[in-house]
DNA sequence: TGCCCATCT
DNA sequence: GTGTTAGATGGGCAG
């Protein structure tokens, strides 16, 4: 027998609408119910596998119902204008589908339904209504099911209501459904029922006498409470109106026959389209769809070249390519990790792009070719250009004529977005969905065929090809938010410099590091024995929930602060506790000594090189203000606040006959809110060479300058440090220790000094609201769409970013500019000196000590040289045997 | 994986 | 009246 399932589109694409969470394309388009509503058919059509599919819709136009009713009310409530918006889409992604719809003014889905169900029965077809809704079980009989449909937290379940389901459940046949509402009424139908009978009266009458009609003709004879049997006579009328209303029609005036809705291939090209413009990429996948071949119309031109790959027959093949790439004016690039595959793309013309791929033992065999291509003056666009340009170093070769970076480049249009892989972009700025690296041919960051050939030839040639498209659309827009010269003159420049940085690594004195650690491990075994003793039981002492019971719950310890998962136990609470059992001294200890332990000996032994040093990776496209980052290992949080931690310091080392030189800019952060905000008094204080701290103590506590105390120097530094990052009087309590009413006081005196930072934090919040964005000096951008929140929370967060961003990002921009001019002057005057270390406001070389002198010199000249500002830029520079020693 | 905690500027 | 300091990486735990 055939089968025919027939969906109530209305009904399943409010459940998808309320059941998933909010989704929208990068354009703002909500997409989520339609979403829903193509996954819950295609799981549908996967259990089911029917002949025959379509799909109802509700119209507006006012329906028999109501001309026949005067109290009959459309029973659509007011739609939230995300859902009105996705019908639209939902039609014609059913259009691309090949599934038919049936809509008719005047008519309701569920009478279309009706009325398909019962053309279908009579051509001996079964039927499958799929709705989430109760109205269509009066529908079911032996060859007409029901499937109802729920969809909750993203999680879709169905229950199959067949004649005896809907016995099993209500009672009665099916087919009483209709009387059964007739008496209780269906308020969001507007069938009003017979007044005053609810739910359980009404089922139990249609249990016993099963129709409207049977209780009627016999009212009499109804066993029943007098008061139900009065409602009943009263409501007489109400209740054959209401079964009238809730009765489905089954002869709404459509064309249609099961045979119509058989199924069809679904149109690949326009819902490859359509659903590459929903950004469905994992419906893509799914469906199977593969990118439209040759010439079709997109939606941006750029990526839509037609492309053709050769792949040289061997070395002379690949000179001739060489030789065709030395007269483009530039070419794309992708290398994998290893250099084991290379491709090569260019614009042959306007539409047509070429490309190479050279691979299989691709540097044994096109070594020459690749040398020229990378370290020659050939002009390139590349992906990840410092990560590529750290690869060719472990190789030894120098690369040089990198002209774009589609990674920087899209890290510098929108810093925030957390990750640049192509194929990413690719979906981003073109909407078309690419091939995934991961799933073709890059694993555990390696050079991995996984697919086919075909496959993965595909995937490196559209992924290269990808990065010339980027260009074209990038390149225009950066210049447009006069970001061309950043990326120009710093971050590109600054590639180079931090792929030497990586390959250098900086020496560790790995005897040294063990040692430390086998002090550290001697203590913590100590200590460990303390708390057990004092706990009077052994537990995990790094588990804040097994600490947090013995703390508060065995010992009887006052619980000072809450997290979400229970008793909050970090040093800011233990710090608090510390007087009231020795445990918490010891607890604090233990927590120091095994960070030491793990994060730093383990951590920094388990990245020594063969070579005796250590290899950081700068990330720089990271951070949302501008910063590097170092991970794996992370170098710019080594510890030196505490006297313990800072021993690790001596174990970072020079080579023999060197030296480390390590110069830091001094207070450049408010040197910069002095200068941005251009604050007079603040810019004075700079310009005359004070002490900043000391003088906006003396103003803070109404003090002369020489008679501020350490502890009033102190308090003055965390005011001075918080207004960078917008802190709020609370916060800045809890900080330097005092109420929150002085810590306003102080804020208050602070800003009675600084008039002009006061003015600059309601100015540039203002503007960042005006514009969208905040920007750096150096014309670096973060977007803002927090200050548009109607959440206090986000807005206020937003507000913050406002003022630290530009601050924060502009000393980020100045050191990336120094670091480009050290490099090029270390270069330039034929120094063995070399950067080895960046952390945010500091620089450290390592050099002969006979150069020690003149890189000191050098440091402190490039890095005060940047920029010129309305305060003096200072920085200082150590030399010394170690990193402890030079800081 | 999310949370907590520790480390840096 | 809200929750209350910017930017990071990494180890360990618990579900």
């Amino acid at each position: 027998m055939n089968k025919l399932m027939v969906i109530d589109g209305n009904s399943i694409i409010n459940r998808a609408f309320y059941g998933i969470r909010m989704l929208t394309t990068r354009d703002g388009t909500p997409t989520n119910a339609v979403y829903g509503f193509v996954n819950i058919l295609l799981k549908l059509l996967e259990e089911e596998k029917p002949e025959g599919l379509c799909v109802t819709f509700d119209r507006k136009a006012p329906t028999f119902r109501h001309l026949a009713y005067e109290g009959y009310k459309a029973q659509r409530k007011g739609m939230p204008d995300e859902l009105a918006a996705q019908l639209p889409i939902l039609k014609d992604v059913l259009s691309a589908m090949n599934i038919p719809r049936y809509e008719l003014d005047g008519w309701e889905a569920d009478d279309l339904i009706g009325t398909i169900a019962a053309r279908d029965t009579a051509e001996g077809w079964e039927t499958v209504v799929v709705t989430g809704d109760k109205d269509s079980l009066q529908l079911i009989t032996d060859t007409v099911r029901v499937k109802l449909i729920s969809t909750r937290m993203g999680q879709t379940t169905e229950r199959d209501m067949t004649p005896a389901a809907f016995q099993e459940e209500y009672g009665f046949a099916p087919i009483h459904m209709v009387d059964l509402k007739a008496l209780m009424g269906d308020s969001s139908d507007n069938i009003p029922g017979v007044k005053g009978i609810g739910e359980k009266t009404a089922l139990d009458l249609i249990r016993r006498y099963q129709s409207v009609e049977a209780i009627y003709q016999d009212l009499d004879g109804v066993e029943a409470k007098p008061a139900v049997l009065k409602k009943l006579r009263e409501g007489e009328e109400q209740a054959r109106m209401s079964y009238d209303l809730a009765t489905i029609r089954c002869e709404a005036p459509i064309d249609f026959a099961p045979e119509n809705a058989r199924r069809k291939e679904p149109d690949a090209a326009a819902l490859y389209q359509l659903l590459l413009k929903l950004e469905f990429a994992k419906l893509i996948d799914k469906l199977g769809l593969k990118a439209p071949q040759g010439e079709v119309s997109a939606p941006e031109d750029a990526a839509e070249a037609a492309c053709t790959c050769e792949t040289p027959a061997g070395p002379a093949r690949a000179a001739e390519l060489l030789a065709l790439w030395r007269e483009q004016e530039c070419v794309d690039v992708l290398a994998l990790p290893g250099l084991n595959a290379v491709c090569v793309a260019w614009r042959e013309e306007e539409r047509r792009v070429r490309a190479a791929l050279l691979r299989d033992g691709c540097l044994e065999n096109y070594g020459e070719v690749l040398r020229e291509l990378f370290a020659g003056e050939i002009s390139k666009n590349a992906h990840d250009v410092k990560t590529l340009l750290s690869r060719l170093l472990e190789r030894g070769i120098r690369g040089e004529g990198f002209v774009f970076d589609t990674a920087l480049a899209a890290y510098l249009l929108s810093p925030t977005d957390g990750s640049y892989e192509l194929e990413k972009l690719g979906l981003t700025y073109f909407k078309r969905e690419y091939l995934r690296a991961q799933e073709t041919y890059l694993a555990e960051n390696a050079f991995t065929p996984l697919a086919d050939g075909a496959a993965v030839e595909e995937a490196l040639t559209s992924h290269t090809a990808l990065i010339g498209a980027l260009k074209e659309v990038m390149a225009p827009r950066l210049e447009e938010l006069k970001m061309g010269e950043l990326l120009r003159q710093v971050e590109l420049p600054l590639c180079p410099v931090l792929a030497d940085i990586e390959h250098t690594g900086m020496l560790v004195d790995r005897e040294a590091l063990a040692a430390f650690g086998r002090m550290l491990n001697d203590r913590i075994a100590q200590v460990q024995e303390r708390i057990y003793e004092q706990a009077g039981e052994k537990f995990n002492i790094l588990s804040p929930k097994q600490l947090g019971h013995i703390l508060f719950d065995k010992m009887g310890l006052p619980p000072v602060k809450k997290t979400k998962t229970g008793y909050s136990t970090n040093a800011e609470v233990l710090e608090k506790l510390r007087w009231q059992a020795p445990i918490v001294e010891d607890v604090l200890e233990y927590r120091q000594y095994t960070k030491l332990s793990s994060t730093y000996v383990e951590g920094l032994t388990k990245v020594i090189a063969a070579d005796g040093r250590i290899h950081t990776s700068f990330q720089n496209t990271v951070t949302a203000t501008g910063r590097l980052s170092s991970a794996e290992p992370n170098l710019q949080n080594i510890p030196v606040r505490t006297e313990l931690g800072a021993e690790l310091r001596k174990m970072f080392v020079p080579g023999a006959g060197n030296v480390l030189v390590d110069a830091d800019y001094s207070q450049i952060e408010l040197r910069l809110l002095a200068h941005i905000a251009g604050d007079a008094h603040m810019i004075a204080a700079f310009r005359e060479g004070e002490d900043i701290h000391t003088i906006t103590a003396s103003q803070v506590f109404g003090v002369p300058p020489e008679l501020v105390t350490r502890q009033m120097r102190s308090a003055a530094k965390a005011v001075n440090f918080g207004i960078v990052y917008g802190i709020s009087a609370f916060s800045l309590a809890q900080d330097i220790g005092v109420t929150p009413a002085q810590a306003k006081a102080y804020m208050e005196k602070y800003f009675e000094k600084y008039a002009g930072v006061r003015a600059y934090m309601t100015d540039i919040v203002e503007q960042a609201k005006r514009n969208g964005y905040v920007s750096t000096l150096m014309g670096r951008r973060r977007w803002l769409p927090e200050l548009k929140s109607s959440n206090f929370n986000t807005r206020s967060f937003g507000e913050r970013v406002a003022l630290n961003m530009p601050i924060q990002g502009t000393a980020a921009d100045i050191i990336k500019l120094a670091m480009v001019r050290v490099h090029r002057r270390l270069k330039a005057e034929g120094l063995a000196a070399r950067l080895v270390l960046q952390v945010h406001d500091e620089l450290i070389v390592e050099c002969p000590e006979a150069e020690a002198e003149r890189v000191a010199r050098l440091l402190t000249e490039e890095m005060e040289g940047v920029v010129s500002l309305s305060v003096p830029l200072t920085a200082e520079a150590h030399a010394g045997r170690s990193w402890a020693e030079a800081h």
